[in-house]
DNA sequence: CTCGAATCTGAACGGCCAGTCAACTCCGCC
DNA sequence: GGCGGAGTTGACTGGCCGTTCAGATTCGAG
């Protein structure tokens, strides 16, 4: 019985993680359940026979998508012991193809799927609460932690300074993901560290020129 | 014959508003081709007698709501001496919902299906650059006119400083339209002013307590 | 008034796809 | 070895909606 939900558990995450490729690939808008189902060679039928809908499954699918990066993120984290080593690499995770080492789902295009659909579903809007609460939150600890080592000097609010800089990298990393021929992912990174160093008060080093 | 091209052209227009209209009010993805049609009360044939498929129809409604809210923005703008004030005001009309007075569509979430759209239409992709380019140098425009009149100090580059408040509204304006209830209008209107006051440099006034 | 072009209508067509279902397989258990 | 339930299949259906089209209406020009 154990073995047996196991095993449920796996054929739902599975469906969930080949729904979120679906969707970063073709778009909410065209994700189809039998692409779903063909993502993880099943037949169509048994997408419904673990989710109670489409849409359902959609919702589910986008928010376990952003978890997975929520959990990359505070993992690497947590193991720095720079906050700026911290912020930098806060940073490289949120720009938007800088890393292709890692596999990596385009998360950016699943957190724009959101929104939309945050506007007209009370569900996901409540959900997308909750994870944006989370992103400046991670913001606000690395500042945090930074003043308590003495990296960062003591200024304005933290989570004042977590919503501003969690802001500026939502809208900055949109313009990446369009391929914006004026803002490339290096220079989003840059001004990224730049703004941050403004705002929060610390030195940046001299251009690696 | 130009009362011919007139008329055409206001039927074109007629079109364009009402899809404009129901985009905000049903999303993209749930806006029906009968639906745009009842809102100028006129029969669905007739829509695609004006615009060549239900596509092209949205990617122009779009544009064209973006260019609304642009063409208000710069002739608003424009009357203003004070670049303080025009940065003001630039503020006031992109806060979500701040200004009930003006019938205003809420331009914001036509500007997160456009990216939505944008992602796998190319000629969508082209037209947002357009538009982004458009409102950066907007802020950056205002930058130098505060420079020149003195209001502003000298500093990083404008354009530069237009990337930077851009993307900070743009985050900002994605949570508040979503509601978020940590970040009111008020508030992001206030964030706005502040960090722009830290960026290019110029003092706020104290907080009207 | 007449003709023709532009404008407009709404019924009908056709493709698409979420969701259903009856049947089949697999596997653990008695 | 056979019973039962969970897991799986894929054909089918029902509704939806973009698009087409054959004709009605409007209107300006001659």
């Amino acid at each position: 019985m154990a073995r047996n939900r196991q095993a449920t558990k796996d054929r739902h995450q599975e469906i969930l993680e080949a729904a979120a490729r679906v969707i970063t690939d073709r778009g909410l808008a065209d994700t189809r359940i039998s692409d779903i189902a063909e993502q993880c060679g099943v037949s169509p039928g048994l997408i419904l026979y673990y989710f109670e809908s489409k849409d359902r499954l959609l919702v589910e699918a986008l928010t376990f998508a952003n978890d997975q990066f929520y959990l990359r993120l505070s993992r690497e984290l947590r193991r720095m012991q720079s906050a700026r080593k911290q912020l930098e690499r806060l940073v490289e995770l949120s720009v938007p193809g800088l890393l292709a080492e890692f596999e990596r789902l385009d998360e950016w295009a699943l957190w724009i799927e959101i929104w939309v659909l945050a506007l007209r579903d009370p569900s996901m809007a409540k959900e997308r609460e909750v994870l944006d609460r989370r992103w400046r939150q991670s913001i606000a600890d690395v500042i945090r932690h930074g003043r308590s080592t003495g990296e960062f000097p003591e200024g304005d609010d933290a989570d004042e300074l977590g919503l501003e800089l969690g802001a500026l990298i939502d809208g900055l990393a949109v313009q990446v993901l369009m391929n914006d021929s004026t803002l490339s992912a290096v220079r989003m990174q840059r001004v990224c560290m730049e703004v941050a160093a403004k705002l929060i008060g610390f030195a940046m080093e001299p251009a690696p020129a």
